[in-house]
DNA sequence: ATGAAAGCGCTAACAT
DNA sequence: ATGTTAGCGCTTTCAT
């Protein structure tokens, strides 16, 4: 409760109040080692009573062990990451790690940055979203020599380890269901980012299944910016405005779905019967809406957790057999906007 | 490319490898000093060659220098916080200051432990939400030395400095234009989180100025967990059931409020005529609604931006005068579901 | 059960 | 423009 120069504490400074070695206080604020309980807790009370908090740089540095875990994400935004993070922090919250966030807002150049600043800490583990690195970044990974987890997609070959979903699929699965419900006139609607893989396999696998059967989009429209709610509103009126005999839409993401189906239910629109809809994510948001969106779950939370699992398991034990790809199958949720057959 | 032992590499490996000094090798990295054009480059090759990554631990202890603002917030899952993340984000990304986000789940102790944590990096700056702390978090905070920032809340003594609206003026606000519009019968759908101050806040600066005009809250529901949308709901529903004489529901986040409408929707009830609603956030989801919402904003990006600028500012210049409390006022948005008077 | 010495990888400060 | 020296605050290792 005194420290009048505006100095941090050091272990010195507990030594000093204490007539305690440096050493053996750091053995009691660590619980190494023996130490007799009187020596720990005159220790204790003396660095209780002064207020010190460890240099964990100094630490890490002697140690060189950092109980940082890197985890890369390209946005915070539409919680889908949010997600995942509480999925990995509910698993390093049992063990001495910590998850230290870094967001690339889609972009590989802010990836690259953010994956070196984050490597320069020298993390014991790393987390990242996508299996789509630049050559740097995927040098980097592999130079670091610690467990590397890519997450979300399991559509490629990760550095090291992935966990996720395999989207090309779920385009698939998805566009199988929806021509198996007897729709034929399908339109897509998504957003404008190049840089989203994941979305992009969506819409290659569902392409690719549609034709399959011969059946191709008729329309497509893409949006960027702005409520994700009141886009999809807007996206899907012009869109039947200008493409009337289609009789289903596609989204690349739940929110611009449900803002399709609240504007089809304005406008009266028989749905699923006249028009059928469907997202993708399973977002909790669409347990209240009037009628509840056919989607897919994207498995976040779950992904994040085997993710901080495999990068536990791996420190706890290097040697450890550990399953390099983990692939989660989510199964379609029909809702109230897709016909069963 | 050729880093055959598993080892990380060190200034000295660049050093070795191009015949120049580590003290020059790390003068070249961290573009300090003089340093001839040809040595730098012949430096930067190796360095980029080798993959080179520095050790931000080892530079930390040696320069006392760290350039983290740990951020502190209360949860991640409901999209408030993200956005103050982003707006500190914004600010942070024109330095060479780094965000590191701390999650404590509304929990007092696990503040603590995230607070500890974090200090133990010496980072440059914290920014924390809220204005109710632990003794120990606040003497942690103030023996830091570091510029500190408490965001979200102004209704309160701030350690050193504070960002934020004042929820019980919100709340006052809100209930005088409810009244204005002349409502009477008042119900109120929350969150049952105790800890969470500045639900709590508003709460009483409704109610205190509803008692000020002799109107008392007729009724009242708290809820936890599920989907917001869908308790707000059924909230409301049973509300309405238990309540009917009510026309006016007040909620404590839009989310809820947004499901409440979407009941009253359903009902056919006629809003804001027979019954008024609002919310409070100001979330862009509500621009997508049938119909908007009455809400107040909470100025999320905003705080974000303002509490990073302080902290920067702060580093960059230790001795400038800086304003220590900075209140944003709120306006009421009507949106369609409150009358104007 | 406790202590002393060395050093983690870098940078500040001082040479040259 | 470049190099040398001495730490930063801890932990590892080895002694006692």
């Amino acid at each position: 409760m005194t420290n009048d120069t505006h100095r941090p504490l050091t272990l010195r400074d507990v030594s000093e109040a204490t007539g305690v070695s440096e050493m053996t206080v750091s053995r009691v604020l660590r619980n190494r080692g023996d130490v007799s309980d009187k020596t720990r807790e005159k220790v204790l009370a003396a660095a209780k009573e002064l207020g010190y908090v460890p240099n964990k740089i100094a630490g890490a540095l002697a140690s060189s062990r950092v109980n940082l875990v890197g985890v890369i994400i390209p946005s915070l935004s539409n919680m889908v990451f949010p997600e995942v993070l509480t999925g990995i922090n509910r698993v390093l919250e049992n063990t001495d790690l910590q998850p230290v966030v870094g967001v690339t807002d889609y972009q590989p150049e802010k990836e690259e940055k953010v994956l070196y600043e984050m490597l320069s800490w020298r993390p014991s583990g790393v987390i990242i979203a996508g299996l789509e690195h630049s050559d740097a970044c995927r040098a980097m990974l592999s130079a670091a020599g610690i467990p590397v987890v890519e997450i979300m997609d399991t559509d490629g070959k990760p550095v090291d380890a992935m966990v996720g979903i395999s989207h090309r699929r779920a385009g698939r699965e998805m566009a199988k269901a929806i021509l198996k419900a007897g729709y034929e006139h399908i339109g897509f609607l998504g957003t404008k980012m190049p840089l989203d893989h994941r979305a992009r396999k969506r819409f290659e696998g569902f392409t690719e299944a549609l034709a399959k059967e011969g059946v191709e989009i008729e329309d497509r429209a893409f949006y960027s910016g702005g409520s994700a709610l009141a886009k999809g509103r807007e996206m899907t009126r012009d869109m039947l405005d200008r493409s009337p005999d289609l009789d289903f839409l596609y989204y690349s993401n739940d929110m611009i779905g449900a803002g399709g189906l609240l504007h089809l239910m304005d406008q009266k629109v028989d749905v699923p019967g006249e028009i059928g809809l469907a997202g993708f994510n399973g977002v909790e948001l669409l347990d209240g809406l009037p009628r509840r969106l056919a989607t897919m779950d994207a498995c976040r939370q779950e992904i994040g957790r085997k993710a901080a699992e495999i990068i536990a398991l791996r420190l706890d034990n290097p040697e450890a057999e550990i399953e390099k790809n983990v692939t989660l199958v989510p199964t379609i949720d029909y809702g109230d906007t897709l016909k069963r057959w």
